[in-house]
DNA sequence: CTCGACTATATCACGACGCGACATATAAAA
DNA sequence: TTTTATATGTCGCGTCGTGATATAGTCGAG
């Protein structure tokens, strides 16, 4: 899958998908992932089976990670160039979101 | 619906869900939520009109927001006090993932 | 040594969501 | 007058996150 496809079909993305990403900076396997992810969420994001085994799935066969090894009883993940690209872009995305949570703030007071 | 199942099942927000409540601060009727929309993301963000009406029709049945005024052809809606605290608990899980956005950001560029 | 807890992956059905297409109608502007 | 903008609504489509279920290896406590 090109970029220009990539970046349209994962914005804006998931939570899920986010911290999915931002695990595999250093090569993760799915289970290594979820508990990561509940870590740097403090216990909140507990990623689910199915999201987590169906999401790498789509996510590789989309070229935005790629397989780093496959052993026994893991197979290790790491992100790709065009995933660093998308996460730049979502990242980007984030920030003006927060911008707006800042300037929207005291209105839900 | 009560606040409890209200943060349950809103939580993790859409984006198009978030930016329809920061709408609703000011009475605003579906087309108009559209256009303020598009203003405050920079023509980022155009939403179908079946993602606008279907999303009203479904936040007034969960009474997140409520009929402000029903006019000929503009059904106007604001915010109820449910759905500020909603707006908060959003927020707040907006500003986390802009911590890690922040903490994570150098390791993708 | 055995039993439960943890590690690890995979598939399935379910409900929810965003979207564009289509339909309908009024009002303003060209 | 004809087009463009305003305004709401419904429908089917594809996608997503989730928990249940299945399977299986590892490891420590009793």
């Amino acid at each position: 899958m090109n970029l220009e496809k990539i970046i349209k079909n994962y914005s804006p993305m998931t939570e899920t998908a986010f911290y999915i990403l931002l695990s595999l900076t250093e090569p993760r396997h799915g289970y290594g992932i979820i508990k990561h992810v509940e870590e740097v969420t403090g216990n909140r994001l507990k990623l689910g089976s199915g999201t987590i085994y169906g999401t790498l799935t789509k996510m590789e066969r989309d070229g935005i990670i790629t397989m780093y090894a496959d052993e026994k009883r893991k197979k290790i993940y790491e992100i790709t160039e065009d995933g660093k690209v998308l996460m730049r872009h979502e990242m980007e995305r984030l920030k003006e979101l927060h911008v707006n949570v800042i300037k929207y703030e005291e209105d839900f007071e």
